[in-house]
DNA sequence: CAATAAAGCGAACGCTCGCTCTATTTTTTA
DNA sequence: TAAAAAATAGAGCGAGCGTTCGCTTTATTG
């Protein structure tokens, strides 16, 4: 069976009830009341948008393993990453034999696909939430929180993604590069615009941009960097606050680079 | 053999000949000219550095062989990583065998603890230069004049040990870690010392220092993102002006956020 | 409660890897 | 020119990899 489709990037178009419900950021709480790619309806959602790659009929086995699977693989491969994350060690972190994990993927490599496509799926997410705000400036805050919020959901996903984007097929790679260009090209051009209007005064929008974008990619890199506590102190409140300050350190940057005089 | 001093991280401390000339900053050329580490001086610097593993007694054949290795490596694992690039793909680039190359090395994992001797030892070059600037403004410019200087001229090295240190022993991978939070906090310490003096004005002295550590390793980390031109015009006039333009970008965008008022 | 279908299991397969080793040739050095 | 060092080609080793497949167990259903 000649599957030239095999390694096709999937349709950004979000599908089903995700784009029903508008997200609500104003608060890290409300987010997670309101995000739609968590809990179960994350693991769902990469059922339903691979069933061309799981035998696995039912979903409710599916979903329930898909879980198990991706989870051991973050916390895996996290020590070494995912070329040196044997599926043996994938099967005693999860519990499951060889061919249970088999009858959720065709290859290792299907893993790594899942977790780029939701990663995708979460970053479209992020622009068309963008374009609903009300002034200039409250876009590219909403943008920034946007991103922030469900980076740090999904921050193993992210972190995932960005370190094994390399061992991903070629096409996959390009879309990762186009994803982070788009992201910049996004704020550049309400930046671009805000100067227009005279509401924003900046020599360089470009690189206030990409300030900008390398810095949401901090955030969920290089989480010793910032957060002290890695492992203790992770109750709900802790993270909101953490959270919130980097916010609020990110916001203050971009206002200043922003400022008129 | 009881090795226990197998994956110490070498000293920092500069030997030889490199810290005698300083480094001259006042062009990109210039620096070409004064910077130790490049050529055929960075091979022997790699070899001195690694006598107790290397078996070849000749440096000439050792230099030799260790820049075709490297070179190779640097070529090989761009594709898709250390993990990999096999031997045998390393032993047909390089046009040696097996046994040429391991009396070179004792393992694989070798080749890329030099790459991550080599890269701390330039970070510690850059350190040592910035305390020499007079003023504390120029001392933060040159900081990053340096660091954008090498890290061009060594950008696969830098490249390899950031995509790579999760592959490396546990205590290379907290020294990594370490380089990067010393260099923040370098850039912090400068910039609040400034706030003191008046000199500067900034709410938020570690994110501006952070912000300074994540866009220097955004230069040489994708280089997709700011030169268009990748494969070709990579001519030398070409190179040093992609450089100035984004030292100059990054300066400016520095000095607005520590701009009084 | 059988009967059937789905899910789960794990030993075994073929293969590639890092690494070693030897016999031989080439190059360097004194 | 003779001894020493370096390099070659490649067969071979055992470990570990991704993947498969015949089988057992569990769940579903008429």
């Amino acid at each position: 069976m000649p599957n030239s489709a095999e390694n096709m990037v999937k349709s950004p178009v979000v599908a089903d009830a995700l784009q029903d419900m508008p997200v609500d950021l104003s608060s890290f709480d409300s987010f997670l009341k309101t995000f739609p790619l968590q809990g179960e309806p994350l693991y769902e959602a990469v059922f339903k948008r691979n069933t061309d790659i799981i035998q696995t009929q039912k979903a409710r086995f599916a979903v329930a393993n898909l879980e198990k699977i991706l989870t051991a693989t973050f916390v895996v491969s996290s020590v070494s990453g995912f070329d040196r994350m044997s599926l043996r060690d994938l099967s005693r972190e999860t519990g499951m034999s060889m061919g249970a994990i088999y009858s959720c993927i065709n290859k290792k490599e299907d893993i790594a696909l899942m977790v780029a496509d939701i990663v995708r799926l979460s970053s479209d997410l992020t622009r068309q939430h963008a374009m609903q705000a009300s002034s200039r400036w409250s876009q590219i805050e909403q943008s920034i929180r946007f991103h922030l919020y469900a980076s740090t959901l999904l921050q193993p996903w992210y972190f995932f993604l960005y370190f094994e984007t390399r061992s991903l097929p070629e096409q996959q790679q390009r879309e990762s590069k186009r994803i982070e260009l788009d992201g910049i090209d996004g704020f550049e051009e309400q930046i671009r615009a805000g100067v227009d209007s005279g509401e924003f005064s900046t020599d360089d929008p470009r690189m206030v941009a990409n300030t900008i974008v390398v810095l949401l990619e901090d955030w969920y890199l290089k989480p010793w960097k910032i957060r002290l506590t890695d492992s203790a102190d992770k109750t709900p409140g802790q993270q909101e606050r953490q959270i919130n300050r980097y916010h609020q350190s990110l916001v203050g940057l971009v206002r200043k680079l922003l400022a008129t005089q």
